[in-house]
DNA sequence: ATAGGGTGTCGAAGCGGTTCGACTAGGTAA
DNA sequence: TTACCTAGTCGAACCGCTTCGACACCCTAT
């Protein structure tokens, strides 16, 4: 394989000089520049990435962590990764996957051997071992989600306590007064995880605003528990008319529950969900829904951590708003209709 | 951060000593390994990734190529993805992550700027471009799926055709005589993708050779096109009894179609996925299922490349065989328990 | 004419490891 | 005793690139 002294013979000049033609980082003739390139095109060269990162201090490769734990919906994790990848390379960097099996020593480890310039943390939860660690290395980093103090971080995500509320405000708009939250595995809860806490209080802050019942509950992923829970709450709460679910894997079934129990969507009860849009179209009905914009913030993520390697300044939280589609899934309350 | 010679002089030896008792290549005395061993922990010291690639020709990185397209069931691939990182751990490796965007040329860009050691390559299409660049490579490569001819690569995958005909058998076995086979949606079909057509060759090669009526159908995620095309199967051809589906995501819907439909499962219509055991598991009523082994299959296609890269040998196509658990989904044909 | 300031290019010194050859001691075989 | 090994260690070369300082050249202001 070619190297930067090859190239620099075929183009009869110095090693210094390639590079500089490559990293433009000194002036050099128009004439000198030219032949260069057509050297490396010639030779088809490409700089050794240990050779370059060696020397520059500069990998140009970003570690993303995912954790992939049980409650949380890969699909959605894959588009985050996926608009990540694909913005690293949009800055010339490479995206090194870790899971969680390492835990923090894996991160030290990347970090310590200079394997990566940076970090890009998921699914970070309330109290995330991962952020004390994140805190002493020297290498900038960004997480989705964000810990209980974003203090010295660069956190983003969206923004889940108004998504609460902008689900609730639309229900209640449509004049629904009692609601329930269908919300995440209890795993997920019992780690403290951001996203189903935070909507959590926004639902429950929008309830108590709007003042109308609201009402929570936890979800597991089987059929059988979909069932279970929605009778439990409707047989608690029968006037129960509007539903928001956060809690993707879950959608399918809960429709066949609503149908199998005889309540209609939207004429009995009306849905909104906290999901990928996608899901939300290929539903029937099509729901409404606040969309998850994974590639929005993927590439945000991607952004601000370049901006960081270039010691520019970044916020340390920064909270993408909500949006809220309507779609077939949620009508006005039948009192309403009726009256 | 503390480098090899802070080590080295720390401990009183030279650095290529230091080296020694890290790679274990030359034998130190016990007492100097003690010294340095204690050196290294004192001073936090971690190898310099960039600067042992350099030297050695070795990154210790696999690139991992997931081409996330559409119709491509993501959970299952995220399932061969942790278990590749996973295992590439095991080994001293770090997985890189590249998506489809950069094609083939991705490729041989981390190849050629030696950023990585070795390749794993995702979701092959029978004839796809990345299969002539990975034959050029200098690097060793394994692929997940495998191409028309593999003759000089090294393929991992399950068995599809035996997948195919196993399901078959197993319907055959319970006096079932006529079976659908609701494959993946028409686009993963034409791109020719191995696994898809394998199976549906499988169905065909059992339902010919057992004599029963075998039709297929290819279908889309969405409920709708669900419900379509399960009617018009059923329309046309009123004596199916016996269901393979080989499409992760209908699923749901299509347990929630047949109720609709009337058809009780198993009683009225036995099905067998082929999908990942937990999907299996968690429908009402239980799935029989062929399953997708992605952990021994990532695992697999890791120490094969490992083996690879340490010049050993390993077979161009290693088959895994599919083995199916029988659960609640099927039963025996009405005909034989009415009898 | 001369000093001063840009350009454009070069050479050499790293970056932080690995690895090869060589050297020293002490042990063994002839 | 001498010659030869082997085990243990060191020094130096090298991996391929970046970057700094130096230098030569030409141009402009004095």
């Amino acid at each position: 394989m070619a190297t930067i002294a090859d190239v620099a013979k075929h183009a009869g000049v110095a090693a210094s000089t390639v590079s500089y033609v490559l990293s433009g980082k000194r002036s050099i003739s128009a004439d000198t520049r030219e032949r260069v390139q057509q050297s490396v095109r010639a030779l088809g060269y490409r700089p050794n990435a240990s050779a370059r990162a060696l020397a520059s201090q500069r990998s140009n490769v970003l570690a993303l962590v995912i954790p992939l734990r049980t409650g949380m919906h890969v699909p959605v994790m894959m588009q985050f990764a996926a608009a990540i990848v694909t913005t690293a390379r949009r800055f010339d960097h490479d995206v090194l996957l870790l899971t969680a099996d390492e835990g923090p020593d894996g991160l030290q480890r990347v970090a310590q051997s200079s394997l990566v310039d940076a970090l890009i943390v998921m699914d970070v939860e309330l109290h995330d071992e991962r952020v004390p660690v994140l805190r002493e290395l020297p290498l900038p980093a960004v997480l989705i989600g964000y810990p209980d103090r974003a203090e010295g971080l660069t956190c983003i995500d969206l923004d889940f306590v108004a998504a609460g509320e902008l689900c609730v405000d639309h229900l209640v708009d449509q004049g629904h007064s009692s609601l329930a939250l269908l919300g995440t595995p209890s795993a997920v809860y019992e780690r403290q995880t951001g996203f189903a806490q935070r909507t959590l209080t926004g639902f429950t802050r929008a309830t108590e605003r709007r003042g109308v019942l609201g009402v929570e509950t936890p979800c597991e992923h089987t059929f059988e528990a979909v069932l279970h829970t929605v009778e439990q709450l409707l047989r608690d709460h029968p006037d129960i008319s509007g539903l928001v679910v956060q809690n993707e894997p879950i959608i399918g079934p809960l429709l066949d529950v609503l149908r199998r129990l005889g309540r209609r969507v939207p004429e009995d009860m009306s849905l909104v969900a906290i999901c990928a849009d996608d899901v939300a179209e290929r539903q029937i009905p099509r729901l409404s829904s606040v969309t998850i914009p994974a590639e929005r913030i993927g590439g945000q993520a991607v952004e601000s951590l370049i901006t960081k390697l270039e010691d520019g300044v970044v916020p340390e939280l920064t909270l993408v708003p909500p949006t809220l589609t309507a779609r077939d899934s949620t009508a006005p309350h039948r009192d309403l209709t009726t009256a």
